[in-house]
DNA sequence: CACCTATGATGAAACTGTTTCATGAATTGT
DNA sequence: ACAATTCATGAAACAGTTTCATCATAGGTG
């Protein structure tokens, strides 16, 4: 564990411009802020204050991902009581804006004094976790299935409740059975897909690609596949609906266009929160748990954080990654009025 | 101000125990954490490691905020875009969990590096924000208006779109109009009874005390308000629903029970995020932007924490009261789809 | 051109808070 | 009753940050 001294030594400079360079100091010239942050990235530096072991947990959105989304805002929640349970403190972070130039995350998060990380990802930014992960720093990606070696996740295996709710439908007569994607594939989407393809499967209902529709995770994405879905022909009588305000936006839409749901169409959603109770008709759902996803995060972290790290020898720079952890949760369905019979 | 060898020397322990006791160290006589908290707090102590200034504001709730709501989820979205404009890190905190026994709220937050608050109050916990306040700990109240002196806040207006939307009912040929408020009395709610009793007043309709019903500020608050005022004889033809879950609710159970909205009832609701969208009908609605509000805050913290404090001399300690700064917010009324003409 | 002044980068030293280690006191087990 | 263990504590060592003095350089003015 290098300190800014052992850094000052390396790179020819005193403690004090280490220190600056550390913290972006206006007063420090070029040169003698690219030597010290050469070191002390090569080094894995990380700031220990008075050997003071702080105990704070970042959540860590990208910028991309919506903060505000009923599912984040659960998943907050949860956080929170894990933070009660488990003694830590919650940090929020944008991971592309606190990141300062040639800095390393593990180094950015070692500045501010946290220990481990909640990494909530969209498929676009899938790279930062992957990097985290190589750093050997202690984070879990929460909502995401990631499979790159050394990350550790949490998410909702909703393969099977997904399979559940199709063969829902098919139960109830319905043959022509839409199902509605993100426009960003990511794993967690491939399930609900492969679920999909199951159902139809076991009801001896042929897969067509033309079932297969698009969608932005947004209100109006929703007003769109309405839209696309009643140009079909011949029009599908059900939908699974992979996002929940994609659903929302369609049962919504549906009323405004004239379709009766589920005498016309029957939809199945996606929950994360409550708002399949918000929506008229309520809502026939896969519901996933953001709550207990939150609270889970920090017992994985707090796992993760009571494994003492490997001892580094001074001569050889190993890698140290952490250990990887991998939990998936429930999701269940919930019927409600959103889904009924095949229409003749 | 003092260090942890000042407070050393006054309390006569040596540095380790103060440092030991300021960290919670379980090693320590119930004696010397007495003697070093009795000086801590009195000599209004504060960290600061290596004169680091840290930059944390913290979101603080106090357990019985409902921090997965939807403003509490946007009002987060909001601060992060402080976060970026002020170049603050954000931490969440839970007031009461986090404190320790016989500690000052302002050393609480320093010794978690935190340099100001944005606090979230419900009336029973507004005590909090009065003490923290009388500590002198730059701090700001959002979405109330707690009006005890030295306290800083950000709150909606809504008294005079309150009347705007019970103009809009009266405008539409309402005279039996009811309002439901929130079991707990706060300011907000005070000001949305206020507008709605001005409105009543210009249009010569007499304020009749039935007329307001309590409700909780969850979904079922609102079925039982529905049941209340269905039962009420002569009926209301519209009311005006001060909480946004209540309203939601509301809506639910009127079409359970068979009351259409808005042909037997018009419903004016209240929205601080996107909620008047997802229901149905769309809900005519008071809104106010939870967004701004975060943003807002930071604005606030940073106004305060740029103006240096006075300097406390080492013989006279005066309550460094911090800067009161308090802002109102524009609120809006968007009518849609739950208000219409009144019954004949 | 010479000289003074302002600015900027830097390191030694001073300072802040935390932890380790040694020490003496108190408690407990046999 | 005595040894062993545990506990509370302070001195010292250590980690990082900032202040202050120093030196170099650039720029304006006679």
């Amino acid at each position: 564990m290098p300190s800014v001294r052992d850094i000052a030594k390396s790179a020819g400079v005193s403690v004090a411009t280490v220190s600056r360079v550390l913290n972006n100091s206006p007063r420090v010239s070029d040169e003698a802020k690219r030597k010290v942050l050469e070191v002390a990235n090569r080094s894995r530096y990380v700031a220990t204050v008075g050997k003071r072991s702080t105990t704070n947990i970042a959540f860590v959105y990208t910028g991309e991902s919506s903060l505000g989304s009923p599912f984040d805002a659960t998943l907050m929640r949860g956080m929170a009581l894990g933070m009660e349970e488990f003694g830590f403190d919650l940090m929020v972070l944008d991971a592309r804006r606190a990141r300062r130039r040639h800095e390393a995350y593990s180094h950015m998060f070692m500045r501010k004094g946290i220990r481990g990380a909640v990494l909530r990802t969209t498929a676009p930014t899938v790279d930062i976790c992957r990097q985290i992960a190589d750093e050997g720093f202690p984070a879990v990606v929460v909502g995401s299935r990631i499979e790159e070696p050394g990350v550790s996740y949490i998410y909702s295996d909703s393969r099977q409740t997904s399979q559940e709710a199709v063969d829902h439908l098919t139960g109830l007569g319905h043959r022509r059975i839409a199902v509605c994607l993100n426009i960003v594939d990511d794993s967690d989407h491939a399930d609900r897909l492969a679920g999909y393809r199951a159902a139809l499967a076991s009801a001896g209902i042929e897969y067509d690609e033309k079932m297969v529709v698009r969608a932005t995770a947004l209100r109006e994405g929703g007003a769109q596949l309405i839209r696309r879905l009643m140009g079909m022909s011949p029009r599908p009588t059900a939908v699974f609906i992979t996002d929940p305000y994609t659903a929302m936006g369609a049962l919504n839409e549906s009323r405004k266009a004239g379709v009766r749901v589920p005498e016309d169409l029957s939809i199945v959603g996606f929950d994360d929160a409550e708002l399949r109770y918000m929506v008229y008709p309520e809502m026939t759902a896969v519901c996933q748990d953001a709550l207990a996803m939150g609270r889970e995060a920090f017992s994985v972290l707090n796992e993760m954080l009571s494994i003492k790290p490997a001892p580094v020898s001074d001569q050889v720079k190993t890698t140290s990654r952490s250990t990887v952890i991998r939990r998936s949760m429930q999701t269940w369905l919930e019927v409600h009025d959103s889904t009924g019979p095949c229409p003749p």
